[in-house]
DNA sequence: AGTAGTTTGTCAAGAATTTAACAATCATTT
DNA sequence: AAATGATTGTTAAATTCTTGACAAACTACT
């Protein structure tokens, strides 16, 4: 039932959107839906949603459509979120506090085990529940605790230095919220780099030419 | 020059990163890129730039490549930094805060100008050099300074009859953080949804799977 | 139990996007 | 001033992604 590889990129990014719309459908206490009517939630095509769900197997039945439970559990599986990746987040500015408090990591798979910056006036501020450490204890935490994902949201200057630091230590994702791309060129190293003007930017440009 | 219309979606989301790759390269004090060399940078091919530049007219020079400046400019003429949008923010929460803070609006031709909330105790605050509004003051002060953009970050619950009373005080654009999917079925709304949650699962897939 | 009505899974067609190729053009060197 | 080398603009091919179509399979009704 796992064809598992060599998903593209788009559909890939297409299952969190699944994944959320069928939690909203559960509490809705929709029990079964089909291919069409979830594209019309979604603003898909029906004929996009039943060749997506087709590339991890068969989950709906002819006649009957998609049991929303099932789906949900069998998408949230896909996206492994019953197996939890560990994460810590440097740099608690704006963004990162905003992120250390907003996002439900738990639902999603993740927990948030440690916060680092290098500012003396955050470190030990009770952030989302924990201590913020200083950046002198990354490498040790590191090494003990074995996180797999980092957030990054500290100034560029900083942002290949650290990301270096974090690799040797043994992480293999980035979710880069500094103001650049972050290319890492080493092998297996997995980032998402989050810039927030640049989709302020396309927002503005559709407005101007009604996109 | 301007082929302003029929650009495609991939495209125009293209376009703020060359637009911030073009910014470092004048920083770093080059003169002229070629297509490759930028392609290089911004881990593109170099036909895909040639290709995608060329909607808008012929930047480059044959032999010489492009002049970083004028392409800085160009580009950013596209994007319409010069033409200043209006921006107005709603729920000063932690990543209502975050961006009011974070995002430089006037380097990307926006103006941030109101920042309203309901809850009492974060009304009268003092955020990124403004005072937060009541809730009540919103339509009066759409009336009066028309903004054009609204940045929503509120509950679910709240979000469907706030967009409603902006479209009607003329708000055109909205920016969604809430954790759903904005779809606004008047004709000429435009709406850019940002799911943090939804990246962060991206990425998760990502790891798990090597990709 | 048989029949009518749905809706999936899948294959094939169509659209969109990316990549490759190359003539035309310009800069630079001799 | 001519020749060489570089690099664009543009056309065509290749690839990827989306949509359409329909047989197969199931539900639900009579």
């Amino acid at each position: 039932m796992a064809k598992n590889s060599g998903i593209s990129l788009p559909v890939v990014k297409r299952l969190p959107r699944y994944y959320s719309n069928l939690e909203e459908l559960k509490r809705e206490g929709v029990l079964r839906i089909s291919s069409s009517e979830l594209a019309g939630r979604m603003k898909l095509t029906a004929s996009q949603i039943r060749q997506d769900l087709n590339h991890f197997g068969g989950f709906g039945q002819q006649g009957y459509g998609y049991n929303v439970s099932d789906l949900y559990n069998e998408i949230g599986h896909i996206l492994g979120v019953e197996q939890r990746l560990k994460v810590i987040l440097i740099g608690v500015g704006n963004i990162g506090k905003a992120i250390a408090t907003q996002v439900n990591f738990s639902k999603r798979g993740c927990e948030l085990i440690g916060l680092f910056d290098i500012d003396n006036k955050l470190v030990g501020q009770d952030i989302a529940g924990m201590k913020v450490c200083d950046m002198t204890e990354l490498s040790y935490f590191c090494k003990t605790h074995k996180p797999e994902i980092a957030i990054l949201c500290i100034p560029k200057s900083q942002a290949y230095g650290v990301a270096e630091r974090l690799i040797g230590a043994g992480v293999t994702s980035f979710w880069n919220f500094s103001h650049f791309d972050l290319n890492v060129h080493f092998d297996g190293i997995i980032v998402e780099n989050v810039h927030l003007g640049d989709s302020l930017m396309t927002l503005k440009y559709r407005t101007n030419n009604k996109l």
